[in-house]
DNA sequence: CTGGTGTCATACGCGGACCGTATGACGTGT
DNA sequence: ACACGTCATACGGTCCGCGTATGACACCAG
């Protein structure tokens, strides 16, 4: 009979939690390994190790590849859990330590230059940090307290949050160099109306109506294109032809595939850019740095006045 | 300006939020290490490691021992919820992977191992496993799953769980063998009216009040004792001549300390032995368990017959 | 049946991290 | 001023986990 007195000291490791997370995505070890920086057998080996903490098999390895067992698929969501918790417990206790720092988020392509010299220059003191978000990640960066501030794009969940508009971006076709409508002046839906648009399997599904413009303002679904994982597969994608797609106006300094060029898309509604912050957060440099970018980052690509509607 | 493409890979080890929490609890490097069975500088070492980890100090050392700083503060009730959430998925993710087991959890002084062999009779091919609990910790012992089903005794908080009484037990007074009350066919609270008894800092007030009788049935106030931190301490207390203690009818065989004897209390509400389960809980061995201990385990300490109120 | 391909597991040498012992620095109370 | 108790640092030894190379095994095609 096993008779233990103390509660035995937890001892599950969160290096190979995360592993786990990311290997029960890939499902397969080697792309897993690639995607964490790390060799496969030094993932198989965490995931072994894993599995005697945790005392249960997690995966099922096979010869064609690896899928969750009925533990895995128990442990997933609390391991998940168990990470974004831990992030935002040393995010919230690094803040409280240093309250006179900020983080201040951005999507790609959107510049916070401007607020964040200026915010800079008023509080000397301060540590401004800056950081590059995922496309779909604001909402979640700032309520798990990764940042304090995020300047990205709607449309996006805004509950719990306080989301203040900018300035507009005019939507912008993204094409091949080479494609029959790069160089035009402009085009409408109508130019595109047959042309797939890939789907983004990163993305929220919002996001992915959003920019491929589904339903199109007929009512008529977009066209179909194929699914690729990440915005860079579907730049890849684009540079070889196979598709075309719908995004803000970036440019090739912030990160535009240097094979692809933008073309003004009219007749649909611009996109709008954002200041986000937590609903309820009243913090001394949060407000003011909502004052700069309120101030500063008002009609960055529009050649008229700033306007804030 | 410090720019980062990808979710920093959460860094942070359980083991040293563990050693924080019990340095915070002692708040004394030394005798945390001691807790913790390892050096001072070792656990010196990890606390250092730990706040460089989450990027803030934790703990104030003084000359004088060790205060939570206030960012250790806003951490402590955050770790403690991560080692106890990391606790259950570990414990929910193995119960799955082995639906034929079961962990009987009991407090010292309750025998279980009649209705634990009748569940191995009944199910040769199930894992039972048992495991002794702090006074106060078979509710949370249940909802973290760290065990499946709990005989103790009242009282405790019950909500989300199933109690059943299976029988009463006599409560006694626990006294030195040479006290003056040693050797009495029984006692009632007026023998004892003024005997000082302790306060466990490691029980709920629940629970204090509960075993110190307080208030007593006149409504007047027990009478104050000294505060111990466990009930190890509580028994070297009454040892050593100052205190007296009323508790379950312990003997030698379970875990009652060799210098102490008990007398019986008579004209008090006797304590109530139970078996908790989880409220949800409708395990094949849960249930089955929940039979046999019905069964078996009224009247353990009765002459007479068994009787279930 | 047999060779090829792709999967995950294992072998092995090496570097680095962590531990325990011994000792230091420092504020505090007598 | 001295002794005491607290936490920090120095140092050598050990073990753990990584990366490279290789193996075992299932599947597929011919």
């Amino acid at each position: 009979m096993v008779s233990e007195r103390f509660p035995a000291p937890v001892d599950l490791d969160l290096r190979l939690v995360q592993c786990f997370t990311v290997v029960a995505e890939h499902r397969h070890f080697g792309r897993a390994a690639e995607a964490l920086h790390t060799t496969q057998p030094s993932l198989s080996r965490q995931i072994r190790r894993l599995e005697q903490q945790v005392g249960a098999r997690l995966l099922d390895r096979t010869t064609r590849g690896t899928r969750l067992s009925e533990a895995g698929e128990v442990f997933l969501p609390r391991a998940e859990r168990l990470l974004r918790d831990a992030a935002e417990a040393m995010a919230r206790t690094r803040a409280a330590a240093r309250p006179g720092s900020i983080t201040v988020g951005y999507t790609r392509g959107l510049v916070v230059t401007a607020a964040v010299r200026a915010l800079r220059d008023r509080h000397p003191d301060a540590e401004v940090h800056t950081r590059l978000l995922d496309w779909n990640d604001s909402r979640g960066a700032l309520l798990e307290h990764r940042v304090d501030a995020v300047v990205t794009r709607l449309p996006f969940p805004t509950d719990r949050l306080r989301v203040t508009v900018l300035h507009d971006e005019p939507r912008v076709l993204v094409v091949p160099r080479d494609h029959r409508l790069a160089g035009r002046e402009s085009v409408t839906l109508d130019d595109i109306a047959d042309e797939p648009i890939p789907h983004v399997r990163q993305s929220d599904p919002l996001l992915n109506a959003y920019w491929r413009l589904d339903p199109r303002p007929d009512g008529r679904p977009a066209p179909e294109g194929p699914l690729v994982e990440a915005l860079e597969d579907k730049h890849e994608l684009i540079a070889a032809g196979r598709a075309v797609a719908i995004g803000p106006p970036l440019d090739h300094a912030t990160g535009l595939h240097p094979s692809l060029t933008t073309v003004p898309l009219r007749g649909v509604e611009p996109s709008q850019v954002v200041l986000a912050t937590r609903a309820g957060d009243r913090g001394r440099l949060v407000t003011a740095f909502r004052k700069h970018a309120e101030e500063l980052l008002t009609g960055t690509h529009r050649a008229g006045p700033a306007r804030t509607p």
